[in-house]
DNA sequence: GAATTGATTACAAACATTTGCGCAAATTTT
DNA sequence: AAAATTTGCGCAAATGTTTGTAATCAATTC
């Protein structure tokens, strides 16, 4: 019930003893006899202590704990993956500590700049929808804080990163669509800055060339992710002479948002207009016309995968010069 | 570019000042005079320092962070929750860690813990729906750390609680499902660990009781929250031998599963029994047939009020002794 | 019996920062 | 001009822990 924090130092007053061997008896030191072991733990059991992490940090410079930066953490996707990193990190005796963009660069740079000054041991970041510049992140490497990206990557640079496969992913979602008949294939896909717009993009484009069919300029959208941009896009799409036939979209948001906005103009989605979507949260399966496929992530590996390497190079040798990896995850093809 | 860290000793050994100086100009304290300010924070600056977060918390004792445990992050209202706490925390410069129990009473624990040894200035908890016990908290308290509940606050236990409510809530809830000319009215609640099942379901029976109802226990059904036990209670509403005509749900989830145990049995959803619910969570809003009626409980204002009383304990004096304090946050009928 | 060894434990420095105290120098007051 | 006050800065201790090195003691060896 003791207020005042208990130290070793107190241990070590109540048993007579030096602070080193207390401190040396609670690491299991082979140098400490076993009687001299019992006894401190005992004590340390009775007074309650807890080790201050401060002056632990302080002499060993090391936090054991890792910071993950997500956009949202209420997209089942994000949470998922921060299940996985939990998971795995804590099973290696760190800890984690989430922070949210909200997509807004703002809150990311806030993110980074906290995890800077608390000096956590590494990062895993997806980044926000409106960063284009990899700069912040650029912060961490500064200070010697290992970064892998997840999920959302930047273009163009050397980093550590772990993403699904989904230039693969888009492409068999179009050959689906294509299979079933479609023709008109829309496209609503995220802004260009993050590097899984272009994949998917691209998956899209390498379907409709390998199937013969025309690539259509107007059925390629892309939407900053809120609700109005895509509603936007979507009725543009409506608006069309020849209406898409089906629509393959950014994540399962963009496909709620854009479901809604062909009902409110009187368009039956999954009916008139078919939907694949990305991610495949389980609040598809509680709609009605839920999209009729989905490509599953496997979020939770990815997370898993992410926070291993990020181990790895926290337990790897500092000083050997260390060379960003990339993992790509498989995804699946969900026909609902 | 420097890997090794920066210390006040560096700089003072730039400048050819004492360390203490440094310490002071950095703090803005009135007695360095204007000049050596100056010069200290310019190489400051220059040399990319960043205080040492270990060595601040070993002399001050204070971490300038707080713990937030919650069941779900995923969870919309919780979610928003952390946003009204984040967006409160950081603004008086302290930082947030988020855990996630995901109803695990052992995940629960294990965040507590980890709360203990690094030492979090205070927390914010939503308990799980296994916790029975306060027991766990306690070791909080026997730490000196203070302790806010948010929304899921334990029974007879005098704490500081930030939750809705819940009673009116339930009560006007049933009213209106009364007046819409039901008289066999259901509920679904949560666990009765929990106080604000509790309060449901008092609000469901003074509903009744002033509309001159009767209260017919089979129409009185508790769930763990989980998606197979809610299916379970829904089939077994749904086997009686007069099926209530509407059901008042513990939350959004809930009534999401019972809707689709609904409709996996022939019976349509808010059509043939309708339901309302708590929470009102953004996805039910793109439900062909959503929920007739969500209680608003507002979350984001909740989760300030939530961060405003914990940090005004944490900056009032330490020694005077604390009365439990409860705020109770007025809720809203939305009806869809 | 002295020296060597091995097993324990103690001492002290170090980590980065804050802070009370002291000491000049500069400024103001008498 | 001396005294008193203010201003600016340095010294050193303290925070809790780890860790290299030294010290102690008993047992073993020559």
């Amino acid at each position: 019930m003791q207020k005042s924090q208990v130290t070793i130092k107190h241990i070590a007053q109540e048993l007579g003893i030096a602070i080193s061997t207390v401190s040396r008896a609670l690491q299991n030191h082979p140098r400490i006899g076993l009687k001299t072991k019992e006894r401190v733990f005992e004590v340390a059991k009775r007074l309650n202590y807890v080790p201050n992490p401060a002056a632990i940090l302080l002499k060993k410079n090391k936090t054991n704990t890792v910071g993950v930066v997500f956009p949202y953490l209420q997209e089942e996707f994000f949470s998922q993956a921060i299940t996985g990193i939990e998971d795995v990190i804590s099973a290696k005796g760190y800890n984690v500590v989430i922070s949210q963009s909200k997509d807004k660069l703002e809150r990311e740079n806030r993110a980074i700049k906290s995890f800077i000054s608390s000096r956590v041991d590494g990062v895993i970041a997806s980044i926000s929808a409106e960063t284009t510049q990899y700069y912040p992140f650029k912060e961490l490497e500064n200070h010697g804080i290992p970064l892998v990206f997840f999920d959302r990557v930047p273009k163009d640079v050397a980093v550590n990163k772990v993403r699904g496969n989904i230039l693969e992913a888009a492409f068999e979602a179009t050959i689906f669509l294509a299979k079933k008949g479609f023709s008109r294939i829309a496209i609503l896909n995220g802004p260009s800055n993050l590097e899984i717009s272009n994949e998917r993009l691209e998956g899209y484009w390498k379907a409709l060339k390998s199937l013969n069919l025309p690539i259509v300029q107007q059925y390629i959208k892309s939407t900053d992710l809120t609700k109005d941009s895509t509603s936007k896009k979507m009725e543009e799409l409506l608006l069309l002479p020849e209406k898409p036939q089906a629509i393959l979209c950014f994540n399962d948001y963009v496909a709620l948002f854009a479901m809604q906005s062909c009902r409110q103009n009187g368009v039956i989605p999954n009916t008139d207009i078919h939907f694949v979507s990305f991610a495949n949260l389980p609040i598809t399966a509680y709609l009605d016309n839920p999209p009729i496929a989905s490509v599953e992530q496997f979020a939770y590996k990815m997370g898993e995968q992410a926070a291993t390497l990020l181990l790895k190079i926290l337990e790897s040798n500092e000083e050997s010069e260390i060379i960003p990896e990339e993992i790509i995850i498989d995804t699946e093809l969900i026909i609902h």
